[in-house]
DNA sequence: CAATTGCTTAATGAATTTGTTAAGAATCTC
DNA sequence: GAGATTCTTAACAAATTCATTAAGCAATTG
């Protein structure tokens, strides 16, 4: 379920954007401290922004330096200072949409799911995923390695597709099994051991060994 | 560089997008045969597509179907049938973004910098902190010093990143504390010591003695 | 419906990291 | 400089985290 923090000092704005979120299917949560965004941020750790520009202490352009300092989480502003000058500012700060209010709740619900969709379903379009020679063809779920094409199950392909869109970066184990199973089936956490198992063992057997690195305690990660 | 398929039938917009998206640095094409839209998307492949709503024989909906019947591309609506349904059936279509008419020009270009960078911009590489020459990489936790890499567990990678995030200032043991254990577990005081004295000795065996400097009574602290 | 394939779970064991303890330095205070 | 406080170090014990294996379940296919 995909969670969005909400920065918007009107509390009336707030609590409806929540309530319509929450309509949708989505988790939503509204900053209360303004002098302190990052707290928040850092605590929910959401999977979009809907950010105000005219805040309390400090305005929208300065948290969205801050967050993108740490991520590259989608953000869209909202604001009624929505001259051309601000909308421009507001994307080349980082920002990915700009929604002027007054807003209608089905636009900005409908903007939210483009995002959203765009951010996680598609991905980010990599040219090509490529480790050590190795490709991983998002097409066909197979992997082309010295000539041969090996064939990946369904979880041994995205097990690998999250870590090689990471290379270079840890990926915790909480963030696999996230992108794995929805979060409403439990499974167990070994579920996501053996699964990784099977996918070093099809990589050895291909000659690609210590392909991925276990990093105790923080998460699996294909070295960059 | 990034190619943009621009699918207008008002010559004068759609070239003056052509230009603007040129001097950008984009390769823009537009679109002249409204019979058959995709014949010009399967020969430009364009990263992006603008797409007016209001054309002849088909209407941009139409397009948009298609082309997301055989690609994931980023795409702008952009048109004057600017209602708030329109806005939403655009974005619940596959589109990305809707732009109204008349658009201000750098918006446009703004909005497209934006999507191409959500869309195709990834593997933004982790942030590294630095000081003395050692590398702490934060995308893998580890520490690269002389041309080596020193791998650190989690505590000790938790408070090198504390140190090295408020260099020049001293943290005190408590803020330590606070960072490394949440406050329900109660962990004794001198835990910490051992803590950092581990990855003092990690950092001593690496070439980098006194890296952590002792503030007697106060806390831990990398001199900047 | 039998066979195959892939997924989940459970159980065991190994590896690594972490916390604790306790004795000894260093530093500060009076 | 004696005594109290704060920190360092080393060895040990415990807890966590992950790997491996095997067995049962579910879905798919011929």
């Amino acid at each position: 379920m995909y969670r969005i923090l909400i920065v918007e000092d009107d509390n009336g704005i707030a609590e409806a954007i929540q309530v319509q979120a929450e309509m949708w299917g989505l988790r939503a949560q509204c900053v209360r401290n303004f002098r302190n965004v990052m707290e928040a941020f850092s605590t929910f750790d959401p999977h979009l922004v809907l950010l105000d520009i005219t805040l309390p202490f400090f305005n929208g352009y300065h948290w969205c330096n801050e967050i993108r300092k740490a991520s590259k989480v989608p953000i869209i502003f909202i604001s009624s200072a929505s001259d051309n000058m601000n909308i421009v500012m507001a994307m080349n700060m980082g920002g990915d949409d700009f929604i002027a209010k007054p807003f209608d709740q089905s636009v900005l619900i409908a903007k939210i799911q483009a995002l959203l969709r765009r951010s996680y379903d598609f991905g980010t379009a990599a040219p090509v995923l490529e480790h050590r020679g190795a490709m991983l063809n998002t097409g066909d779920n197979t992997l082309s390695y010295d000539g041969s094409r090996i064939e990946l199950t369904k979880n041994e392909y995205r097990i690998l597709l999250a870590l090689m869109e990471s290379k270079g970066k840890v990926v915790s184990r909480e963030k696999l099994m996230e992108r794995l199973w929805e979060s409403d089936s439990f499974v167990d956490e070994n579920t996501l051991t053996v699964n990784v198992n099977r996918l070093r063992k099809r990589l050895d057997a291909t000659g690609l060994p210590n392909f991925i690195v276990t990093k105790f305690g923080v998460g699996y990660l294909i070295e960059g």
